[in-house]
DNA sequence: GTTGAAAAGTGCTGCGA
DNA sequence: TCGCAGCACTTTTCAAC
């Protein structure tokens, strides 16, 4: 009915209800509205209000990596032979699965990616043979993450 | 009692019940063991079990950043003076809202953040004005985020 | 370890203010 | 627009297999 995509006024309220659910997730909505002093329902409407605006994408369960054998996190400057190669790159890319993010970046690297890996032999193997294997990929340059040291959403 | 940390074996069932949750972490117990064909009763044990080995940390409301009006992704690669000074920077970097990802990396940079803008007015205010404040660094190469082609987390 | 059902709590929908 | 109350659904627990 409404297309008020572009016509994002959050106010107060909203703003607080997105952070705290940014944070955990699983917090029911009348723990909420205890807080902020509103009813269950009243939390409810602004969260559909919200669905509606496609400002909340979704819900996503966060595991620790590490723990079920993913021990590496690196990131990839990737140079193109040609910046006209980039949609068929990104097509290519999306096949690799350790492959998490990928952005298309100003800067001396056409993209920019982050991978996760089990280990040493799994990056060479990703990194020779994948991403290698991609047309139009020059070179890269890899940076391996020794430490995560912050790793959070945005504060509203 | 016990302590397996690091003892993480995961059978075909955990995986399959993580696979559903890491995309949409609201879909109900039930509905998942409908799918599995096993009952609720045991996806929550495994969830208990998991929750309890620490490899689910928890729960994240996704939203959009660019619909609250956060418009700019970039990453930075960070030099420092000494990398004696990392845990330092790490400490007043963590200040700093916009900085959502920061990792100790190797490579050319020392360090290397993702941070989240309003508007190019905002970068400029965090590099000139909290970045470079921060003690310790030296300086920092900017790589702006024109599209975000990619975005997941890993595949088990 | 898994099942199935009962108990407790949460989410959703109208009506009223 | 918000708040309250009833119904449907989910989560959680537990005895039994």
């Amino acid at each position: 009915m409404e297309n008020r995509s572009q016509n994002f006024e959050l106010d107060n309220l909203d703003t607080q209800i997105l952070s705290i659910l940014m944070e955990d997730a699983t917090i029911p909505y009348t723990e909420i509205a205890k807080k902020l002093i509103v009813s269950g329902g009243t939390i409810h409407v602004r969260m559909k209000k919200m669905q509606d605006m496609n400002i909340i994408k979704g819900s996503h369960l966060i595991i620790d990596p590490q723990r079920i054998g993913y021990d590496i996190c690196a990131f990839l400057g990737i140079y193109l032979e040609k910046g006209s190669q980039y949609k068929d790159a990104v097509e290519n890319l999306k096949k690799i699965k350790e492959v998490v993010e990928l952005h298309y970046t100003t800067g001396s690297y056409s993209m920019f990616a982050k991978i996760i890996c089990r280990d040493t032999n799994h990056l060479r193997q990703v990194l020779n043979e994948d991403i290698q294997g991609v047309k139009g990929i020059q070179r890269t340059e890899t940076l391996i993450s020794l430490e995560e040291s912050i790793k959070r959403q945005i504060t509203l």
